[in-house]
DNA sequence: AATTTTCCCGCAAACGATTGCAGTAGGAGT
DNA sequence: ACTCCTACTGCAATCGTTTGCGGGAAAATT
C-alpha cells in the first residue's frame, strides 16, 4: 500500500518556497525570519512531516548506527549484553542494528555483508559456532571498517576484543571444586572450535595440575551446547567405570541440561556430584539445587564493547586493543558439599 | 576512521564508461556487451565494490525491512517469536530491525518513530507494558504504515493483530486445576492495564464461574513481572487465613518466581498448592516439580505476523485482520496432584 | 548504396535531503 | 543619492544509485 509520506518539497511547494529554506527552518539553523519558521513548521506539523532518514544518511554519508552480530537472542548471556550495548550506543548518539546468526557461519557473513552494505559505522560481532575462517572479517579490516569482537573471539585476528580471562575462570571455578572435596573431575565443553570453550577447558586442566589431580582425556567431552547433546553427554560421563564426582560445565545451557539428566539418574547434586557452569543466568538461582556459576560482567562488556567502537570511528589511525575484563565466581547450593576437616583449605 | 568504500562512479571513472552502464552490468541487465561486463565484474571485484544500500534505498524508495519491536528480548516468548517473524521475513526477501522498548511506553514511541523515519516498510508491535494510549499507533494508521500487532494488543485499535484466545487458554488451565481437585484457586496476574493480563484473568473467572466455585478478589494478584514482585505477591497469598491449594500464573516469569518462592516456604507443589503457568517456557521441563504451562504457537504467530504483515504491504486498500491462534495445555508435574475418586473427571 | 534494425552505451533526471555561495531587498550610514 | 551592511532566501551541486530515452555505430535488409 502507498504510505504517506511527506517531503520537505511539498512543504516548500505549498509555502511558495525553495527546500533549502524549509530544511534550514525545520532544523533550527540561523537566519531564518521567525514568520516563515513559524509557519515552515506549522505546515510541517499540520502534514505530519517526519524526515527521510535515508536520505538525511545518504547526504550526511553517514548512519549513526552500529551493527551487532551474535549468534543468538535466546541465550540470557547475549541478550543481556546486547541490552546494555544498546544503552551505551543510545547515550552515545547511535542506534543498533540487532543481527543472529543461529550460530551459521553463513548466516554470518550474510549479515555482516549486509551491514556493512548498510553502511553501518561499525560492527560489535561475537562469532557464530561454525566461523572457522575469518576471510569476512578480514575483509572489514581491509575496508576500514571498524569492528569489535566480544566472547566468542578469535586469536588469529588483530581486531579489538573485549573478552574475560577465561582461562583464570575456569581454573578459579575447578579450583573450587576441588577445595570442596571433588577428586575425579569431569569438562563439559563446547564445540572443539569454539575458542572459549577450549580456553576454559585449559584452565579446567591447569587446575588439575596445580592440584597433582590425574588428567583423563574420556572425562572432557565436547558438545554443541544443546539439551539433547549435553544431557547425553552427561550419561556418557555416568556410565564410565569411574563416574566423575565433580563437573563443570562451560556453558549454563550445558550446566542446566547436565543437572536435568543427574537429577534423571537420581544422582544427588552436590553430594555424589558437585557442579560449576558459567554465565551465571538468573535461572541458575531457580534450581534446585541452586546452580554455581562463573559470572561475566555483562554491563561492562557492552560498554566497553561500545567504548571501543566509537575510539575506533572517532579516531584517524586506530590500533586494535583488548580489554579484559573481571569475572567472579557465584557459589551456589550445586557445588557446595560438606567437606572432610584434612580438605579444608 | 574513514572507511575505504568504492563507489559505482569510481569504476566507471577507472574504465572510461558511464555509471549508469557499470550499475546495469552488476545487475546482469541485458544491453551490455559481454567485454564490458566482464571488465565491470573484474574492476568491481579487485576494489571489493559493496553497493551502497542507503543510495539504492532512496532511489528506489524501498527498503525491503520491516521494524519489530517488542518489550524486551531476555523473555523467552519473544525471542522465539523474534525469531520466527525473522525467518519468515527473510523468506519474503525482507530483512529485520529488531527494537526493544524495556516496558516503557517512551522507549516505545521514539523506537517507532526512528522506524518510520528509515522508511521500514511495515511494523510488528507487541506492545510495552506502560502503553496506555496510542496516539503513536493511530498516527501509524494515518500514515497508512502497515503495521501488525501480536501478543500484547489492544482492543481499542483497529489494526491487523495476531494473538491467541486468551481467555480460552485460561480457562482451560483453571479447569485443567479444578479437575485435578483444587477447590482455593488463586491467579497471579500482570499489571492492570495489560489486555492480556486481563483476559486470562477473566478466563480464570469464567472456570471458577463455571465449576461453582467462590471467586475472591484477594485471590488475583497484580504485579509487574519481576522476580521480587512475583515472589512478594505469592508470600501475600501464603499469608491469607485461608490460602489457596492452586495457581494461576499468567507468564512462566511469573510462574518460576511464585515456585521459587513456595519452594522457600516449604509448601509442597503440587501437593498443597498446584500450578500451572503461561507461555511454556523451555525451562519448564527443567524445574522440580515441571511446570504445566499454556504453550502458544510461537513459530505461527511470527509466520503469520509477517503474512499479514506482507499482505498490507502488498494490497492497495487492506482491511486489518485478525487472526486467532490455538495453544495447548502442557500438562506437567506442577498441576499433577493426585485427586479422589470421586473428583476424578 | 541506402535504409532499417540491432546492439550498446551515455545523458540526465530522479529519490529526499543538506549546504556553500550568490543574490536581493531594505535599512543604515555618510 | 550613494555605498555598505545586514538579514534572509534561493540556486544548484551533492550523496550513490537507478532508469527512461535518445543516439551512434555496426550489422542486416532491401
Amino acid at each position: 500500500m502507498k504510505t504517506n509520506t511527506t517531503t520537505i518539497k511539498e512543504i516548500a511547494i505549498l509555502l511558495g518556497i525553495s527546500t533549502s529554506t524549509v530544511s534550514r527552518a525545520l532544523r533550527g539553523l540561523p537566519d531564518i525570519k521567525p514568520e516563515t519558521r513559524n509557519a515552515v513548521t506549522r505546515v510541517a506539523e499540520e502534514l505530519d512531516y517526519q524526515p527521510n532518514q535515508v536520505a538525511k544518511n545518504l547526504v550526511k554519508n553517514s548512519t549513526k548506527t552500529i551493527g551487532v552480530v551474535v549468534p543468538g537472542l535466546n541465550f540470557y548471556f547475549f541478550a543481556s549484553v546486547l541490552t546494555s550495548i544498546e544503552e551505551a550506543a543510545l547515550q552515545a548518539g547511535y542506534s543498533v542494528i540487532i543481527c543472529q546468526t543461529h550460530e551459521s557461519y553463513l548466516r554470518e557473513v550474510n549479515q555482516i555483508e549486509n551491514l556493512v552494505n548498510s553502511r553501518v559505522e561499525g560492527l560489535i560481532i561475537s562469532l557464530a559456532r561454525d566461523t572457522t575462517h575469518y576471510g569476512h572479517l578480514e575483509k572489514l579490516i581491509r575496508k576500514k571498517i571498524p569492528v569489535v569482537l566480544f566472547d566468542r573471539h578469535s586469536e588469529e585476528l588483530n581486531i579489538s576484543k573485549v573478552i574475560v580471562d577465561n582461562i583464570k575462570a575456569a581454573f578459579e571455578a575447578t579450583e573450587h571444586l576441588i577445595h570442596r572435596g571433588c577428586k575425579r573431575l569431569a569438562c563439559l565443553a563446547g564445540p572443539l572450535n569454539l575458542l572459549i570453550s577450549n580456553e576454559r577447558v585449559q584452565g579446567f586442566k591447569n587446575a588439575l595440575e596445580r592440584y597433582n589431580l590425574p588428567f583423563y582425556p574420556e572425562y572432557v567431552s565436547h558438545g554443541d551446547f544443546s539439551k539433547e547433546h549435553s544431557m547425553l553427554q552427561t550419561f556418557n560421563l555416568m556410565n564410565l567405570p569411574n563416574p566423575p564426582d565433580g563437573i563443570l560445565t562451560i556453558s549454563d545451557r550445558i550446566g542446566f541440561a547436565a543437572l536435568h539428566a543427574l537429577k534423571q539418574r537420581g544422582v544427588k547434586v552436590p553430594e555424589e556430584i558437585a557442579m560449576v557452569s558459567f554465565n551465571d543466568d538468573p535461572f541458575c538461582n531457580y534450581f534446585t539445587p541452586s546452580v554455581s556459576s562463573v559470572s561475566q560482567p555483562i554491563q561492562e562488556m557492552g560498554k566497553e564493547a561500545v567504548n571501543l567502537l566509537l575510539k575506533q570511528i572517532e579516531s584517524e589511525n586506530p590500533v586494535p586493543e583488548t580489554v579484559m575484563l573481571e569475572t567472579h565466581l557465584v557459589v551456589r547450593e550445586s557445588s557446595m558439599r560438606k567437606i572432610e576437616e584434612k580438605e579444608q583449605i
